[in-house]
DNA sequence: TTAGGGTTAG
């Protein structure tokens, strides 16, 4: 019966719950085949199949059970995510002692505590482990660590670790991405580098250490990582090279991570989106859309990932044909319903000029984020709805969402607009409320707000007065209103301001320029434009373009 | 018991 506990065994570990039960069967019907081996062999096989019911149906009705039984069925609980019934199961266990807790029993109920994310189970379960001396089991260590860090306790984790007389690769890695999941990038790295000194890391450590530079953007580190990855053979691992091209392409060298990309024997769904993002996020959206219609084209799954990443592409060039065809291909694979994707269609009909469809859109949703709602306010703001502005921002509070700074730039963006005073000082004020701290943007509107209406010497004071640094975007939206006003004493005192805080401000030497050429100081003039020219500034040249068809052309 | 990706402003 040792064969056919064996072979049982093997359909749990391929998930093959078909020949699984069909053994099981000849088990029932063979006299003398129901082992304590063979059954426990055939609960694991249920519980791995997530056939949780099958599983406890069997355990019930065994005569003799050992720890092996309630391993196996507290695995099964873990796999279909009845953490409480498992609690249930290793209560039942631990105090009424039908079978001993073991090494397996630990990391199993451990694992529960990680996926709840419940940090007093997993207490309370490390407590039981010192308790019950299994403090020096490196597997129930690693699972403690990995336990803490699912659970957000930095400290204890790190105190496990600390604690433990014996590590292995496991714990070494389990620390390593532990800290780069919890955002500890620098931790992270310093882990990864005492660890080289005790043991070889593996493509996993490797990962984790590549995704801490790429958040980093720690180039020099990510190639000497890179480095170690081709020496000890694991660079052609694909999460390897994932991990490598995602960290140069967040550390804005997207030659480096085509290059990795190139030298790729395989791609999949998460390194193709790494490309489709790193092309996004460089500034190269012509081809980051190529690269999504070749997905496309060469009948690839489109997975949601790769369409909101896709969809984030739209910014100065915004498509609208394709656009409208990456809207069809979210809702043919039934992505138009999550939230993340939608957000991510409102902002791409945005930046086409779209706002009808990207108010079906929002209208349409079951569920809006914060995102959806900043979207959707951005919207009417951006194309001077002021009213439409006031009036979501209205709803979205009456519907229980929490604005954010993001709401607020909008809703200054409308009042500045409406040159609304009041209105944005009291906009103002309620950002107080909800505990958000005003940044420099929020007021660079209430200085453009001023501007705009004409009160510059009231704008020239606000900026002035205010005890924030550095204040450059305020002086450049007191410089515009300027402009827009032809207030040269003003505008000449916010140029000088300018050029004094930040020499690259193309704007602030135009306008100086302009005014000494207007009033005959040619020598001024002359130094204005040497000065550019040494410091290399030149004035953005402004660019147009127009879809016609498929075709985007520009002007 | 350890691993790679995604959305909102300027």
């Amino acid at each position: 019966m040792r064969n056919l506990a064996t072979v049982i065994s093997q359909c749990g570990r391929d998930a093959n719950y078909r020949l699984g039960a069909t053994l099981h069967a000849v088990t029932i019907k063979c006299a003398n085949s129901s082992t304590l081996d063979v059954l426990n062999a055939i609960i694991c096989m249920y519980s791995k199949c997530g056939q949780l019911d099958s599983a406890v149906k069997l355990f019930e009705r065994m005569p003799i059970r050992d720890s092996f039984s309630w391993n196996s069925l507290l695995l099964g609980c873990l796999v279909k995510r009845e953490h409480g019934f498992a609690f249930g199961y290793f209560k039942e266990m631990y105090i009424l002692k039908p079978c001993p807790c073991d090494s397996t029993t630990l990391t199993t109920i451990l694992s529960c505590c990680a996926e709840m994310e419940r940090l007093s189970s997993c207490a309370m379960v490390h407590a039981l482990i010192l308790k019950n001396g299994f403090q020096s089991d490196v597997p129930v260590g690693n699972a403690m660590i990995s336990s803490y860090f699912q659970c957000g306790c930095l400290v204890s984790a790190r105190k496990v670790f600390d604690t433990m007389s014996d590590r292995n690769l496991i714990t070494w890695t389990a620390m390593v991405s532990g800290m780069v999941q919890s955002q500890s990038f620098n931790e992270g790295l310093v882990l990864f580098k005492d660890m080289r000194s005790y043991v070889k890391a593996n493509y996993m450590t490797y990962s984790s250490a590549l995704t801490a530079c790429s958040r980093l953007k720690a180039l020099e580190e990510g190639q000497q990582i890179h480095g170690l990855t081709l020496k000890s053979g694991f660079g052609h691992y694909l999460h390897v090279e994932s991990a490598l091209m995602d960290m140069y392409s967040k550390c804005g060298s997207m030659e480096d991570a085509l290059q990795v990309f190139k030298l790729c024997k395989e791609i999949d769904n998460v390194s193709a989106t790494i490309i489709l993002s790193g092309f996004a996020q460089n500034e190269l959206e012509e081809k980051a859309f190529k690269f999504f219609a070749e997905l496309v084209n060469s009948g690839s799954e489109i997975d949601a990932d790769m369409v909101s990443t896709v969809l984030g592409a739209f910014g100065s060039t915004a498509p609208f044909a394709l656009g409208r065809q990456i809207h069809a291909i979210a809702a043919k694979r039934r992505f138009a319903s999550s939230t993340y994707i939608c957000n991510g269609l409102i902002n791409m009909y945005l930046k086409c000029g779209e706002l009808n469809d990207a108010f079906k859109i929002f209208h349409s949703m079951s569920s809006k984020s914060q995102v959806s709602w900043n979207s959707m306010i951005l919207a009417f703001a951006r194309h001077g709805h002021a009213s439409q502005v006031f009036h979501l921002y209205k709803s979205m509070i009456n519907e229980g969402t929490e604005p954010t700074d993001v709401t607020f730039l909008s809703l200054l963006q409308a009042c500045s607009h409406t040159g609304s005073y009041r209105m944005a000082m009291e906009f103002l004020d309620s950002m107080r409320s909800y505990r958000i701290t005003p940044r420099i943007e929020h007021y660079a509107c209430i200085v453009d707000m001023l501007g705009r209406a004409g009160f510059l010497n009231d704008a020239k004071a606000f900026t002035e007065n205010l005890s924030y640094e550095p204040k450059v975007i305020l002086w450049q939206a007191l410089l515009g209103a300027c402009n827009i006003h032809g207030n040269i004493e003003i505008g000449k005192y916010a140029a000088e301001q300018l050029v004094s805080m930040a020499p690259d401000s193309a704007a602030a030497y135009v306008f100086l320029s302009n005014i000494y050429s207007a009033e005959g100081r040619w020598v001024e003039k002359g130094n204005v434009r040497n000065k550019m020219k040494r410091m290399r500034v030149k004035k953005d040249t402004g660019v147009s373009c127009i879809e016609i068809g498929k075709e985007t052309h520009n002007l």
